[in-house]
DNA sequence: CTGGATCCTCACTGATACTG
DNA sequence: CAGTATCAGTGAGGATCCAG
């Protein structure tokens, strides 16, 4: 293994791991929502809202595997589940939530940058099929 | 245009949108690159390693298209083009940073937790298949 | 109500070849 | 050296059906 003194490929794959975990479609939305409380299986899925069934269990599967998240099963009729943050999962919203506010504060601006570049190149080195 | 006085949904698509941006396979890698200084394209592809041509030119056209590197290109021969981060890329590299230092620490939580979590299911849930 | 199993589609990715 | 075009493989995401 290599000393500690130096991050910088490793650490960026690392990273690069991490968000792509956290980078997925789903995934910050629900540890968003699961951000305000513990929620059941259905709310989460109203809460979120345009997520496929399958995507959610796979979703919170994934949170939970990697310990961000607790799966609490009530053995009633019907069955009732609930999911919520661990302490590592609380950790993790704190720097995506800086990532959010970054990204709510900036977003105009990529837009604004994405209006100029594609005004730029209507038609420019891309040959356009369409 | 949309208010801007409360954010729960939408935010969270943006937040969502940012992160599917920033956490796609190369990105945070040529960023993180590109970060310590302008370099040149033959450069950035050494640098980063493992990316690919194309790869390296999508990213690259994505990153300049939201306003995050800027792409200078001499008119020499042979060309010579060079990518350098803007203001919007260094301050973006902040958030994600954050993040990458969080990762840097948790990793060894997060691998803990699938080691148990896998532990605990070595062959699933559902058994058999036919 | 929760969520596993299946099938299907298409976007992302990469290897290769070609141009300027 | 920088970049485009093309083709093909893979897997994430979604719809649906079914079971506990």
């Amino acid at each position: 293994m290599k000393p500690r003194h130096i991050h910088r490929s490793e650490d960026c794959r690392a990273v690069s791991e991490i968000l792509q975990r956290v980078g997925d479609k789903w995934t910050v939305l629900v540890v968003g929502k699961l951000g305000k409380g513990r929620m059941r299986f259905s709310e989460l899925r109203t809460a979120v809202g345009g997520i496929s069934q399958k995507m959610l269990t796979t979703t919170l599967r994934g949170l939970e595997r990697d310990g961000f998240v607790t799966r609490t099963q009530y053995p009633t009729i019907p069955p009732r589940v609930e999911y919520e943050l661990t302490d590592l999962g609380f950790e993790l919203l704190k720097p995506v939530h800086a990532l959010g506010e970054w990204a709510r504060k900036n977003t105009a601006r990529v837009n604004e940058a994405r209006r100029k570049f594609d005004a730029a190149c209507p038609e420019g080195r891309s040959g356009s099929h369409f």
